[in-house]
DNA sequence: CTGTTAGCGCGTTCAT
DNA sequence: ATGAACGCGCTAACAG
């Protein structure tokens, strides 16, 4: 009458059915099943067997309740349209193993109330460990401290440097991504970015000055903000054309942006690299390989970043010292035709 | 000493902490908490304000083995990375409701035998129902009929009719293509798309056609089957320019062929949609917006099938019977400016 | 080696 | 209006 059965089905075993069956205890069902060694082989093999028959699956909810663990994490994201979250959360998952653990995906839209409820929802679930994945790099309000588990932030930092946080390195990224650059024969290089409101951008335009200075260079005029989309990256790079036509390589703050650059190149009969060469930052697959040519760019890694989130949890599970403030992820330079020519 | 308690922070409260506080009985505190009629005012009053201080969040996993019901559902997944089973996923999510239902999201990376731990894994924790996501829409095996719980498969279906499959019409979306384009004005259709082994290409080939013939009209050449890739899109397109210079329109079997089009249309000088038009599927974000023009596409409503699949789950949970068979969800058109100038 | 007992945290009788 | 007792399914301690 609870709704509890299902119209097809059978509804759910339980180990006092299958020690019935075997025609033993709950207690020595229990101990066969879980292959503790006080146990006669016979017996045991009778007990599984039994199991086997009535498709038992054992109540994870019940020994959670009994060992104060359930297996279970929380993975808080602020939203799942960014092409972010996906890679992370695959790291985070296949970290934990399959099956052993499982993971409760909750969206909060971008909304604290929302994200208030979700965080109360998964304490009452008795996750053993949260991850907290945003968006963007800029830093977000903790969750609190005192919760009876560990969390780590990904991808968006906690503002408080109680928390663990691990973020990409876009400062490396920047860096990394000018020196290729010059280890390519460039000097007269552009920079081309989104939003100046993101960490990301800025941390990116530090990391490329920095390597910029370290050789001697000089940008080529000013870094030109404006915001994410292919379309800034078209229009932007014309002007740049335009305005310093000895340019020899244009430094794009996203694959986006660096498409844009490639489109109007292409458009204004600039080889590509030989003429220019252009590199973006994320390394998102969609993007780098359906472009002409298929572009260079930096990958941040967010798979590893997930899994080490996960490592983390477990580690703290395991009576580790969780650890505090922020950790970065180094990038990884991903080499493709905008950059060396192909032959 | 089980590993319990997590280092800074406190362990989790249990209701006999909130009710010797509140001093009372675990019962009355157990009423006051869940809005019971049967206690007084003032005692309620006591309760609550003792759950509050002490940051009481009931525990689920003892509830639901008490009620038979847990509140979760199992989301299964063969892949992440594909972008169709995220706005399925999100669909899911916000129809249970923020905080109320929980989904368990699982990844089987296309392994059978991976899948099988992740079902008994979900399964162990008594999740109430079952969503099966697949990446394309051929017809996946069951996970079988058998299982203690209501399950729905989303974009791929069970190849058994007896299990409950929602998937987008297709057919209909090739139909809603060709009829647009008709409409246009457009007469001289020829038909690029993706691997002939996906039903998707398949049925929306199946659509255009029947289309065109209720207008009396012959697709131009034969269907130009290939990979569902820009790369594909250009060459495909170039061909098709060569043989037939007086098409006027290229039905594109996803947004990616279709932006492969609109470049090789640019690159020689043919101008969208005054000389071709160009028509897409899909309607993913990222490639729609960013093309020159932007890009007309059929949208299969992904979010909305995620809805409903979450609908029928919680249906089912009230008695309701869950149905079977497969059920199709109507696409819809979205025109840009690569089938309509824009002014 | 096996069975009996207790209890994890909670909601629900049934007494009081 | 309140509390004591029971049980959900399971494992860990002890007894036999």
């Amino acid at each position: 009458m609870a709704g509890k059965d299902h119209v097809r089905g059978s509804k759910a075993v339980t180990l006092t059915e299958v020690a019935r069956l075997a025609g033993v205890s709950v207690a020595t069902a229990s101990k066969a099943l879980n292959g503790r060694s006080q146990v006669a082989a016979r017996t045991r093999a009778r007990v599984l067997q039994a199991a086997e028959q009535l498709s038992f699956v054992p109540n994870t909810l019940a020994q959670g309740l009994l060992m104060g663990r359930t297996g279970t994490v929380g993975l808080l994201t602020s939203d799942l349209q960014g092409r972010f979250v996906i890679p992370i959360l695959m790291g985070a998952e296949d970290a934990f193993g399959a099956g052993r653990v499982n993971v409760f995906l909750c969206d909060a839209r971008g909304d604290t109330i929302r994200e208030q409820h979700q965080l109360r929802a998964l304490l009452s679930r008795r996750v053993d460990g949260l991850i907290v994945v945003g968006s963007r790099t800029d830093s977000r309000s903790s969750v609190g401290h005192d919760l009876p588990v560990p969390v780590v932030y990904v991808y968006a930092p906690s503002d408080d440097p109680e928390d663990l946080s691990l973020v990409p390195d876009n400062v490396a990224a920047g860096r990394l991504a000018v020196e290729h650059l010059i280890s390519c024969g460039r000097s007269r290089i552009a920079h081309v970015t989104g939003d100046p409101s993101y960490a990301a951008a800025q941390d990116r335009v530090t990391g490329a000055l920095a390597a910029l200075d370290a050789a001697g260079l000089e940008l080529v005029g000013e870094v030109m903000y404006s915001e994410w989309s292919e379309r800034w990256g078209r229009d932007a790079t014309a002007v740049l054309l335009e305005r310093y036509p000895d340019i020899d390589a244009v430094l794009c703050g996203s694959d986006q942006i660096a498409r844009g650059a490639l489109d109007t190149a292409r458009d204004q009969g600039r080889k590509v690299p030989g003429d220019i060469a252009v590199i973006g930052f994320d390394n998102w697959d969609e993007m780098v390989t359906n472009s002409r040519p298929e572009l260079t760019s930096i990958d941040p890694n967010l798979q590893l970043l997930g899994r080490s989130a996960a490592q983390r949890v477990f580690a703290a599970l395991d009576g580790e010292e969780l650890g505090k403030g922020l950790h970065t992820q180094a990038p990884r330079l991903v080499i493709r035709g905008s950059t060396v020519a192909r032959r």
